[in-house]
DNA sequence: ATATGTGCAAATCTTTTGCAAATTC
DNA sequence: GAATTTGCAAAAGATTTGCACATAT
């Protein structure tokens, strides 16, 4: 197993030891690009998923935005969330649904990775490995699909919560 | 790339060339060795589970057992998919949410696998390979995870929907 | 006999939609 | 100014829950 790795919990996200670091490129940037018309709404709902350190999801994110526009709508919320998911501009992760049916969100990274969900202490890391990039291609290849997006959810016990578990 | 992996469509499930078929051991016999309070509900929604080709989701799942027990009842359903799922003896999928945010469940398979779903003909497929596998050992092995579960899905094109993606 | 499971109906939670008013380019 | 987006309010879809009655061991 000479596979490099990166993990890292939620608020290490970038500042991992071995392997390419896992980053978020500008979601604002991308959306100029593509000529997507910018409101004062999409402005601020972007910036807060481009900047948490946590995966997101949609009440959370009306919560915060409403912290600096109380007139914001959940409406709105959620279709901004269905914009940028259209684009492939953010993954739409369950974390293993370890706290209700919510969906959660996260800007696109830079690489694919996987994430690990603690049913015991509910942290959440993310894995990203060469293996897990051979895996895709050898997906790809074997059965001719097309890969747009992947999705990789384990659930499981964390190292230290780890002693009850199998 | 020397892995050998198994690609089943749906209808297909068992049938697959290269390597160890994906098989699904009785659920019956496994809640009987575990002392779980059989009822007639429980033996009908299991045995469809089981037997099915397709992944069913609940509301499929009670439109089926209504076929011969018309006065099961939703909630029924519920609690018996909540106690296959704690007891680790089925899965919950995605499929990439491909229509609708329904789940969808399926009796636990002798190998973990993941999913393809076509986002055209909304074809899904399942696929194992040992390069999954040892996928799992590395997550487990680097991070100290304990894996109780695993959900891989993947969305994109199949090979004949192919033409128009990336 | 007693614990457990079921059906029913209502509640909850998440996400979507129609429409008139507001905003962007 | 025309096309698009928003907020509001209501609707829709999925899942859960309290409770009186039925069933399994």
């Amino acid at each position: 197993m000479q596979s490099v790795a990166v993990v890292a919990t939620e608020s290490q996200l970038g500042r991992s030891e071995n392997a390419t670091a896992i980053t978020r490129p500008s979601l604002m940037k991308e959306l100029a690009r593509r000529g997507v018309r910018m409101t004062a709404q999409r402005r601020l709902l972007v910036g807060i998923i481009q900047d948490s350190p946590r995966h997101l999801d949609a009440a959370t994110l009306l919560e915060l935005a409403k912290q600096r526009d109380p007139g914001i709508d959940r409406a709105t919320v959620y279709r901004t969330i269905a914009l940028l998911k259209e684009r492939g501009l953010i993954d739409e992760l369950d974390l293993m649904h370890i706290e209700g049916e919510k969906h959660y969100y996260e800007a696109k990274t830079n690489r694919d990775h996987g994430h690990m969900a603690c049913f015991r202490c509910g942290a959440i890391m993310e894995y990203a490995s060469s293996s897990f990039e051979r895996l895709k291609q050898e997906i790809a290849k074997q059965s001719g699909f097309h890969i747009r997006v992947v999705r990789l959810e384990v659930g499981g016990f964390c190292k230290r919560c780890g002693k009850a578990a199998s």
